[in-house]
DNA sequence: CCCAATGTAAAACGATCGTTTTACATTTCA
DNA sequence: TGAAATGTAAAACGATCGTTTTACATTGGG
């Protein structure tokens, strides 16, 4: 595994545990066991160094949401929150971290959050047939972020509940 | 107004701007023009102050919501949205930036979902009758987590989808 | 065989972190 | 009126922040 893999794969469960601001680049170093100026080639900045691991983590989960069914979009986050934890959705919790202050950050949320939204619509698209019903794949996107969200106290039981709720309404915009 | 009001009203847009770890004690006191010492006295440590805070805002949310229907629930959030903009749950951005390593933040948030929660259940039992639905019940509470955390990158839209989702369920599960 | 270049380790940078202490007004009560 | 007490402002605490610099190995080419 080359150097920058390296340290985005040490940095992600700290950045995704501890949080973006709490987690010092002492830790990030330790971790991926470089010295800091090796990190700082590497990385340029702490600030780049989160943008980078967001960006490495939309494409994992991107790719897991390959799917062609609501319901198959749900199994996805079944397997994502069992596998990897709820504690909710790093690109949102970074952002408010940051309060949106820092741009490299915000323009990789941003984007990511974008792809997401049109991911869904396709998904719908592929549900539904023909064009697409947009107000169902913002109802669809809501439910998403809100199994991501009330997982982290409710757990699998968020996601379940969701995966319900979007099949009672793809079922009521199919007829 | 009271020292300690004070202190809490000055915090709160702080945090909630900028996050907990990234908002210093010394802007914190610069907000409620008070010395740290002062401050220190009142609340007692940056922790504890968060903490008041969130027990502060959870009163405030938490008689937003004392409604009678579901309807009536996204209505307040939409109102909450409008008034306060959208920058996602404090409890769970705050219980993510600490990792949940901070005993009196981490209690006051799982006391403030549990409130909730239960705040959901009734609201889903007066809608329908009798002893209530809890499968419904965790559909509208994922769906008013999701458009807190959705309507950070969409705005009121996304109350608005989550409100009409909600009808649907509610009207599926009413027949 | 030496010199330039590359990569790393570790010390050091000023700044800021949360918190405590010191110093000084003002007030309260005998 | 004088002494104890209260409240605040501001300096100072050690620790840690993100980042840069210094010092030292190791390597490749003339």
């Amino acid at each position: 595994m080359d150097t920058r893999s390296t340290i985005l794969a040490a940095a992600e469960p700290l950045f995704d545990r501890h949080g973006y601001t709490a987690t010092g680049m002492d830790r990030l170093t330790a971790a991926a066991g470089l010295s800091s100026r090796t990190l700082y080639k590497h990385a340029g900045s702490k600030a780049a160094l989160m943008a980078a691991v967001l960006a490495e983590r939309e494409g994992r989960f991107m790719q897991r949401i390959e799917v062609a069914s609501v319901d198959a979009l749900f199994a996805a986050l079944d397997d994502w929150v069992r596998e990897e934890g709820s504690r909710g959705c790093l690109f949102l919790r970074t952002q408010g971290e940051t309060g949106g202050d820092t741009p490299e950050i915000a323009a990789v949320v941003t984007a990511h959050k974008q792809a997401f939204r049109a991911r869904i619509a396709e998904i719908v698209a592929a549900e539904l047939g023909g064009s697409g019903d947009a107000s169902l794949a913002e109802q669809i996107l809501v439910l998403f972020e809100g199994a991501t969200a009330a997982a982290v106290y409710r757990g699998p039981a968020a996601v379940a509940a969701a995966r319900a709720a979007a099949a009672t309404l793809v079922a009521g915009a199919r007829r």
